[in-house]
DNA sequence: CATGGCCTGGACTCTATGTCCAGGCTGGAC
DNA sequence: GTCCAGCCTGGACATAGAGTCCAGGCCATG
């Protein structure tokens, strides 16, 4: 398949984009008459050449149709939002010779975006209480800069990314507060019996302490 | 020049990455053999199809050469800094047919990135105090300021005066704190009945209730 | 398909919180 | 001195919150 004169062709260009738009894009070749995949280059979801397209609102029959899609936007298989475009490329006779897909992973600039705009007037505006005018929301922040800082939502936080957190939060004494855990637990989108679980393993003196 | 096959054939790629890249981005698609510019989309210096390509350092006759340089950076006329990308396309020859170039404005990104860093690793690296490095400190703080204030010691102050060192550590928020109640009581001298007598007429709705 | 690790809801225990009451102390009025 | 009212106190009690434990479910790995 890599043989093919069209992918020799395209390629260079291809493989350019990815590089430049790094980790956070990818490029797909599509072959409109067999609408399977021709090659992939920084593929982020599982799909490989041979793959079926999926390109079936796509009319590369229509000569008089647009040959450029997009940016619009569309769903990963994982969940993240991406911004698309597409172009049709035509041979001499104006038939579709290739499709060329680019897939823009947003969340990254989302994220971004929240942290400039989460930065603005507030910050300013903030005249430092005595205490915390509402501690829930020191956790709420504590949780957001780290997500921020490692780049995945809440939701696809792991193991070690919530226990790094809860050490945060424990030294912040934030558990001397009374009714602190469920929001924790909240915050992190954890149950309680899972925050405790996570807190003794924290604060575990031993951690192979099952190999006592 | 806008009817030169090359042209009609790389227009929908070109303009695809432009439009997904928004108005920080130019592309640039070269002749090669003029080493003039054949197109470009979303210009971000003046330069225009005709003019000079000014691609010297590609080395666009050795078909052994590599066909995609970069990302390497580039200074833009008026001094911005950008990330570009450059892919050589041959046709069935191997002869160079076109240069692709991507030009990427980086300073909307550096100056983002600069709020992103100002911004994230100062709240990271501060353990952020959340509450006072000890709570029960600022416990006796209060109580401590308020017997200087009235000149009396800690064990004759009236009633009303507790009430009054409550009502200031009630706005602290001081009883959001775990175990706070035992702390407060040894601090005013009082048992931990007669705090919660004092708290309960502090928070009464109205003060004469016995009237009721 | 089996396995192990992790998460979860729920039951349970224990500690802290808050309420109540029967005294005892104090200070002023008589 | 006696009485009284109001306050404080220790402790009994009820309840809520904190923390522990477990059986079962989910998911990814092998």
């Amino acid at each position: 398949m890599d043989d093919d004169s069209r992918v020799r062709t395209w390629a260079p260009v291809c493989q350019a984009v990815a590089a430049l738009l790094g980790p956070y894009a990818e490029v797909v070749l599509h072959d409109p008459g067999t609408d399977r995949i021709l090659a992939i280059w920084n593929p982020m979801s599982t799909r490989r050449p041979g793959d079926a397209s999926l390109l079936g609102e796509l009319d590369t029959l229509d000569p008089s149709a647009p040959d450029v899609f997009g940016p619009y936007e569309k769903l990963l298989a994982d969940g993240r939002r991406s911004s698309s475009v597409s172009a049709i490329v035509r041979d001499a006779d104006g038939r579709a010779s290739v499709v060329v897909c680019v897939n823009l992973d947003r969340t990254p600039l989302e994220q971004a975006a929240a942290v400039l705009s989460a930065f603005g007037a507030p910050a300013v505006a903030r005249p430092e209480p005595l205490f915390e005018h509402d501690w829930s929301e020191r956790v709420q922040h504590v949780v957001g800069s780290y997500v921020r800082e490692c780049g995945r939502p809440v939701e696809r936080l792991t193991r070690a990314d919530r226990l790094a957190v809860l050490a945060r939060l424990e030294q912040a004494k934030v558990f001397a507060v009374r009714r602190a855990t469920p929001v924790v637990a909240a915050a992190l989108r954890v149950s309680r019996s899972t925050l405790y679980g996570l807190l003794a393993e924290l604060r575990a003196p031993n951690p192979k302490d099952h190999a006592r």
